[in-house]
DNA sequence: TTAACATTGATAAAATTTTAACAGCCATTG
DNA sequence: CAATGGCTGTTAAAATTTTATCAATGTTAA
């Protein structure tokens, strides 16, 4: 069975584009284990899914696993990270650093997933000029000219809701193309920029809605 | 025209308790503002999608529209949390009180969307004791006794990876209902407890794909 | 060498989700 | 009071996504 060659144009669906992600974090966990073949069904049965999504997930991408071996984890997460575009190095600043953003700073490995923090802003004297993890935290007055200079394509946003919209017109006129929003307020945004809206509170509605489902189990110790 | 009964065992798409949960937000911030009625078209050109989908959407709920008039937002609120399931007090427990731990016990009103955090758990003792929001940290050993005792039925896991299994096992085996794992651990569960995987990481690399598709645009000062 | 086995790549069918269309209702206006 | 306009509830069609199926292929064992 011949491999069809992929497509130039690689438009994968959206729910695929997510479960990517999550593949390779599992498939880097596997690879630091010392793994080196991983087969769909055991991939399916870490994430939950059926083997038959995971093929299907990764039919679309450039890399080819081996007929009756299975996929080589090293070459299977390579081919995700360029599909998803974390191949190529991307530039990323946190635009506010209360609480959440400076454990952002702190608690995502950007290097390893093919990003580099290049800037942590805020406008609180106190806070302005702290180091976290190797990066100064400066002011949010210079936030435009930074972005610009550095060619600066992601932002993550954990400021205030009240300055959300202002602060992301800031980075939108300062050419970035996409907004990690971490907070509560609906972004407007010009055609092709992207936002992606990250709110911890809605995981845990869902989550209840889920377990609403069916009766808590009693406890079994 | 007749609004068709709501059917007793509703039964959403999952899509669908997505968009509801952020609907809520949605509406909250307009219920602060004082607003008492939206259409079907505001929400949908707040949220980014289609009047259609609102509506398909808010058809399964208990809650009646007005024809012609739009959705009274408080009714329409109240509807959404009931159906989510979120009318009834949910009790939490957050697991790992470390830098993650501690931002969302100060991050997150969970006593304004009807949860209880009822326990914050570590096992580092310069932590333990520390109180947070009201809320005093407790040793993890006394874990199992305290979310049986207050019948906890949502944790929040937030734990170094190598020991998040070991703590979802004891959740699971204290009669805990849902997981929000924020770590990088793929979680095995028993059928009928449900995880709900919250990894930032993987929203950073979904939205490098959205950018991916078009590039950079020049900034626009 | 040949047969048995495991597992992918690919396609087709089934299921789900989104979009479109419109009748009916309420408020408002002339 | 009738006509108009705006917007929902509902159904049907279209599009997307998931699941099932199976030929093809490399590996291993006889």
């Amino acid at each position: 069975m011949q491999k069809k060659e992929a497509p130039l144009h690689n438009n994968l669906a959206w729910p695929t584009v997510q479960r990517l992600s999550e593949y390779l974090i599992i498939l880097e966990q596997f690879a630091e284990g010392g793994r080196e073949v991983i087969s769909s069904s055991e991939l399916a049965e870490v994430y939950s899914n059926t083997p038959s999504q995971v093929r299907q997930d990764i039919f679309r991408l450039p890399n080819t696993g081996r007929v009756g071996q299975g996929y080589r984890i090293k070459e299977l997460a390579e081919a995700i990270r360029e599909t998803l575009g974390l191949d190529s190095v991307t530039k990323i600043v946190i635009v506010g650093c209360g609480r959440m953003g400076m454990t952002l700073a702190q608690h995502i490995p950007f290097g390893e997933h093919g990003m580099k923090l290049c800037g942590i802003f805020d406008n609180d004297p106190t806070i302005i000029g702290l180091e976290i993890e190797g990066t100064k935290v400066e002011d949010v007055s210079i936030l435009e000219k930074k972005v610009v200079e550095s060619a600066v394509s992601m932002a993550v946003l954990c400021v205030p809701a009240s300055v959300a919209q202002e602060l992301a017109d800031r980075l939108v006129s300062s050419g970035i193309k996409g907004i990690l929003n971490l907070t509560r307020q609906r972004l407007k945004v010009p055609p092709g920029i992207y936002v992606q809206y990250e709110q911890i509170i809605c995981s845990f509605m869902q989550l209840a809605y889920k377990c609403k489902q069916s009766p808590r189990p009693a406890p079994n110790l």
